[in-house]
DNA sequence: TGAGGGTTGATACAGTGTATTGATGGATAC
DNA sequence: GTATCCATCAATACACTGTATCAACCCTCA
């Protein structure tokens, strides 16, 4: 044998087969990192040394790419409790933490059908647990409640997002927004608006989830045992 | 003079000035028309029949587009009604018919921070019209109600282009997506979630927004007059 | 008439998703 | 053991994106 034909090193012995949970791991590490916008193909393929058109070979089409991201994040989204109310509130709360974990879930969800096998996972368990509420209360509400958390989930970690970047330089913002807001609130045009700002209450982003939460879960209760 | 050099029509007698408006109003026509994929630079600029780079003396980026676009449909929605439920339940229903209007508008509500005077005018409207109830009761459920309503025009919308689009070729549908309910419907392990298929209550769209909004509404209720 | 300067159009660049085409290597048939 | 075929994979190519840069232009003022 020659000399400078070296063995591979053991503990790298050979890549590991390319497979569709690599590419969406791979994908979701990107978008952990960068942002949505930092997926492209050819950035993910980089990820796993291999040319672009490999994907192809995995995936039809980007969008299924993403939707594959969804659907293993939706593997960390598993309802528990006991009793519909506390179904409910723990959905709610899983997903909004693995919003927090994957910011780029909120740019996604809902903008999707969604039927893979881990979100149909987590419907199941939360359908299996409603108890024997009558089903024309249940689909109502847990598609409201659904709704909510889409919204928002969207709404903080958007907020979330410009109070970084605002934060990162705070002197830009108030450059750009600031004159412009004054001005507008100077007209005296928003009284509500400007009382708001002023005397309204500044709930965190916690308590602001969990009061929308609550008011929605009073109003199901409300009609599962008036 | 030259016969050739016949004059402009009267009527078109110069291309009206570029400005911000008719540049947000040639988007919306496209994003009305073709999606919202189909908004980009040039061919905004070349439905005003100027180059790409002129729209840069206008806005400052793409993004900044977008936000004029959803500022200027927030002139649609205008909420009306005399007590705090009426209103809410108007900020609802105008946005979604204004989202019915403008599909797009789903894809973008809630991921970018609103300022623009439209929507503030808008959220004047609503804070003024809540009478004279808590502001710490205010504050969260306007909140609460955008967040509902966010999500769930967005579930609505998504659902509406799947279904318009399998409506199209619904037999391409069942062919890609067929098989594989059914095998994983076969497993049995999503039996509740096949009850809710089989057994389960068909609403419409609106009814399933009302619904929702009901809930939500009535919560807040119970909190604002027990 | 000439010069200066803001306005506008053209070109350029880096990046995207994806179609097509050419190479390559391993299994199968003789 | 050799030849053939086919599946796999890499490279190239295309049309398109947002945006930076730069050259030409026209309008105003001296």
């Amino acid at each position: 044998m020659l000399v400078w034909e070296r063995p591979e090193p053991p503990d790298r012995p050979v890549p590991a087969p390319l497979s569709r949970e690599r590419i969406v791991q791979a994908a979701i590490r990107l978008a952990d990192a960068d942002g949505l916008d930092a997926v492209s193909l050819r950035k993910v393929a980089a990820e796993l040394d291999v040319g672009p058109m490999r994907l192809y070979g995995y995936l039809a089409t980007k969008e299924e790419l993403l939707d594959l991201m969804v659907d293993a994040v939706h593997a960390e989204i598993r309802p528990t409790g006991d009793g519909w109310r506390e179904v409910l509130l723990s959905l709610a709360e899983t997903t909004r933490r693995a919003a927090h974990r994957h910011e780029w879930l909120a740019d996604l969800l809902g903008g999707r059908p969604q039927l893979g096998p881990n979100t149909l996972t987590g419907g199941e368990a939360v359908l299996a647990a409603m108890g024997d509420v009558d089903l024309d209360v249940v689909v109502p509400a847990v598609s409201a409640v659904a709704a909510y958390v889409i919204g928002a989930v969207r709404r903080e970690i958007t907020e979330r997002r410009a109070e970084r970047e605002s934060g990162m330089d705070q002197r830009q913002w108030q450059v750009t927004h600031g004159p412009y807001l004054l001005r507008l609130f100077a007209t005296g045009r928003f009284p509500a608006l400007a009382a708001v700002v002023h005397d309204g209450p500044h709930l965190d982003a916690d308590q602001t989830f969990r009061t929308g939460l609550d008011f929605l879960l009073d109003g199901i209760g409300a009609r599962i045992s008036p």
